[in-house]
DNA sequence: GTGGTCTAGACCACT
DNA sequence: GTGGTCTAGACCACA
């Protein structure tokens, strides 16, 4: 049961989430991925919300609703997911960011660079 | 007369202009900041909207009503703002940046700098 | 529908009342208040109004919303309300009406108790 | 020079400090109050202001105006004032006191007592 | 001139 | 159903 960030809809997390997953290669293509029904239980939210996320990556041909199966990793979805995710960060975000570091006084050399984990 | 974004709050948008501003030193301590009418006005937004992100930086202790006169940028404000927003950057923005450059198998060095241009 | 006040605003009041509700455990933490509509409709209030005093009270961290569920009381709420509120009161509020007892000439124990009817 | 209070009227403060000194004698019937510039001076504040706070004391038959010569505390300024706030205090702020300390769960004997200075 | 409050009503997003 | 946002316009108090 997941803590959900406040502001942004708990749909959109958890696409996100299955997002990531897919591109990490968790949820590998040509695999079911976690029902409905399953999700909303552990996490305690109604199932028309995890439908709604859900929907979202089908709507973007990342997952696949095969009729009383439920839901799989479409073929190709990892690289699909990577190159349009790599061509939204930097094209949206990072320009934003650079520029939030900059306002800030700040510069990439000084920022942590995580555990090399 | 800005052109504002779609999915974040218009007053939201307008406290954090004014805190870049802040920052920046476009607005130093001891000034008046424009007035909620001369804002609605320039950007033909309603007073209510400014007068509410103005109020966000009031409830931090950036700006100061003086009554009958306006608003003024608190003295220590541009400090107090970069120390806040740095800490903000280091603990919450800047971990999930690093975690999603990382998944999307990119690395810092590609990343384009921003000429000084 | 509560006949308000003059001077203070009604959001201000609307929000003073509920405090009191909380700490007299009318409104029982972990349960929900009165939605923004109800209130507002019986009242004869704008919803906006009601809205406002909720959010003082969530941003006190007495309330917390649940994202199309309403507004709920928070765990601890009662014993942190009280704390707060009579710290407010002995180390504010007290001195100035005692400070005020005795520019009247006035004494306590002349002060009227407040039968138990 | 005072710092006033945040939500209360300047002049209405004013006003108030004028009063609680006539109460106390600090102001003597028949004597002079500071004028209108010397006030407006020392506390930085415009001279309209401290003219609307003397004329709410004008208004209730505690100051007069001598043409040329400036404002005077009237005859029996001081007994009027104490009745008519005695009478204030007991009907109207009191009980909204009293029902203050009870729901907070305090007691009149807990309260402190002041020094007897 | 300044900001504060309130209304009436519309539209949106989330569950 | 829930709360959030925004508008247009009115009125008030303060300096």
């Amino acid at each position: 049961m997941t803590d959900w960030g406040e502001n942004e809809p708990i749909y959109i997390q958890l696409a996100q989430r299955v997002l990531s997953q897919i591109m990490q290669g968790a949820l590998a293509e040509g695999e079911p991925i976690p029902s409905v029904r399953q999700v909303a239980g552990q996490e305690r939210i109604n199932p028309l919300t995890v439908s709604r996320g859900y929907q979202l990556l089908v709507d973007e041909g990342l997952l696949e609703k095969r009729r009383g199966l439920g839901m799989y990793v479409c073929d190709g979805a990892r690289d699909k997911a990577l190159a349009r995710e790599r061509d939204r960060f930097l094209n949206n975000e990072w320009p934003r960011i650079r520029d939030r570091i900059k306002v800030l006084g700040l510069s990439l050399d000084q920022l942590p660079q995580g555990r090399s984990s």
